[in-house]
DNA sequence: TTTATTTACGAAAACGTAGTAGTTATTTAA
DNA sequence: TTAAATAACTACTACGTTTTCGTAAATAAA
């Protein structure tokens, strides 16, 4: 017997399907001797219900997805792997997406999943994505997203996040309090909300030490790293005598950690970096480098929690709401002599 | 009309259900007229196909899993990153599970996926894992596992490797060349044949120069991070003299740089050290890290195209066949002056 | 003893899709 | 003019579960 299901088993048996079903889900109405036949019967035979037949009843499909921007970075990996804990504890299934951060992988990938294979989605959006449409159909269908890190302001839902001005706040005074003047921030994308609020903190700490904002020092980072590497030596190399960079990501700090070597500037001497990161191996780079680490297992766990919250329910109503985790100022070789 | 099912269409469009989906599926009963009118109602009203009831009719999920040890590692994420991308090729769906080197948790994982979930199978075993009767039971059961890295030789089926043997030999060859002579090796888990292997590299060369191989230079670690600190240091301090360390993964290499800096040991003047590694950051590492890449994408991509290789066809028999794929040494700063 | 209730089971329908086997109406061949 | 072929559609079934409804037998209440 290839595939063994409820058909089998019942002839097997020699009971009806419905009774072998109502055995395996310990159904009040079928007798104790009849269910412990049954019980037997299923392990001895190795029956597992399939999961899709179920499907079909209930309509959970017990699934939700995690779409990333990308893969190769500590942050998410991090974040999947809360949001995988949570889900086996929830005997869910975590189905994972990269966007590759372009718009039109995370559009395809989003409308795929408008089709009841997840009952719900966590993500962080991809940095070029500039229209919400793709999403809020995807909400108007039923199917919830909830965002952690790279939030959706305009949609109505659970957002994860950490502080992400208060931290650039920090990042910056950091930098200012160690002796830095002309500090430059290096932007993700304009259209994350993460990268504006960063940039805010960064502007007001500025503010607050009487240094004037120059928007030159906001250096427009993409995918691409040649051009980033490009655009950060001439940021280096310009007028302008940098001497202290925060990055919103922990890539841009890394090319900068390669200009500067291919620059022969010293970090920290000449130049001092703080970037947001999870990098396990920040404590043994060269210099070692000064993070805002984000609780990012904590916040892959919380936004699988919050998500399954809600799946749990009848009718589904998720609010707006904002769960801040806090993030941690790491101080090391790369901001402090 | 909240879910838009075929039978919604049909009545919409006034046709009965079968004619909508052969009309969907260009089927040459339909008219043109026809289709193209119920391929435009289809898109207004954005029809799509249910997975699960669609499943229900052909037997095929459209979904793989990938099964990996641990998360927070450059090599299992890359291998990620390649099987994601051929998966979404492919319109394959990705669903992952992490056992965190626990044999238990690997094999309720595997049990989980054998009631059709997936159509198939890619992993790396858990470290822990000594009997492999919940893979074999998996692939009677007409799931196919296809194993990369850390494969089961007993179990006849497509494993993706690098050149284990060759690698390890040239590591600790590579050592041998930069002036070590008393070369320790930390093993990952005599359970994985990976770890025999580049074992087997490290003692050939050994031999090869003439050095003998002594037993108490084999450090097992573990998955306990403080334990593999205390054996490390243990190691350091002994009386053995240890120049030279292989590490068979890349955070036994960490810990190892954690001992030396506690004990004020110099790498590479003395001690130099070498390990499997995938970090992207090993060239900004204090010092630089001297590793064994692996193709990590290209294993991850390999394995995924060859599950689909197999999936595609009706009758699925795997054959057993190795894919070995080269790893690369990169020379850096903990082995060179 | 008769009626009501409980116990233990089975028949059948439904979920959404896709394919098989009809069924008309129209066109072509004899 | 009739038979055969084709075009364009529909009815129905199956996939594996779960659940609603039904029913017969056993037990309890009247």
């Amino acid at each position: 017997m290839s595939k063994i299901n409820l058909k089998n088993l019942a002839s097997e048996l020699e009971l009806s399907i419905s009774t072998v079903s109502k055995a395996l889900r310990d159904s009040y109405e079928i007798g104790h001797d009849t269910k412990k036949r049954v019980l037997e019967k299923a392990k001895e035979l190795g029956y597992r219900a399939n999961p899709y037949a179920r499907y079909m009843r209930h309509h959970k499909s017990k699934t939700i997805a995690i779409v990333i921007p990308e893969m190769v970075n500590s942050f998410f990996l991090q974040v999947i792997n809360g949001a995988e804990s949570i889900a086996r504890e929830k005997d869910y299934h975590l189905l994972i997406y990269i966007t590759h951060e372009d718009a039109q992988k995370e559009i395809s990938i989003i409308n795929h999943l408008q089709n009841g294979r997840v009952d719900g989605i966590i993500m962080s959006l991809s940095s070029t994505v500039k229209d919400y449409s793709h999403l809020t159909e995807c909400i108007n269908n039923n199917i919830p997203i909830i965002f952690f890190d790279r939030i959706c302001h305009e949609i109505e839902t659970v957002k994860i996040t950490t502080d992400d001005f208060t931290s650039g706040f920090i990042a910056t005074e950091h930098l200012i309090q160690n002796g830095c003047r002309n500090i430059a921030y290096l932007s993700i994308s304009e259209n994350l909300s993460i990268d504006n609020k960063r940039m805010q903190g960064y502007i007001e700490a500025l503010t607050k030490y009487d240094i004037g904002f120059d928007k030159s020092k906001i250096i427009k980072c993409n995918t691409d790293d040649k051009s980033n590497y490009r655009q950060i030596k001439k940021l280096l190399t310009g007028p302008a005598k940098i001497d202290g960079i925060f990055s919103s990501i922990e890539k841009f700090a890394l090319t900068t950690y390669n200009v500067c070597r291919d620059l022969k500037i010293k970090i920290p001497e000449e130049i001092k970096i703080i970037c947001f990161s999870n990098l396990l191996t920040a404590d043994f780079l060269n210099p070692s480098l000064t993070t805002i680490t984000q609780p990012a297992n904590e916040m892959g766990a919380t936004a699988a929690s919050q998500l399954f919250k809600y799946l749990d329910k009848k009718r589904m109503e998720i609010p707006n709401e904002n769960i801040i985790i806090k993030s941690k100022l790491m101080a090391r070789g790369s901001t402090v002599a």
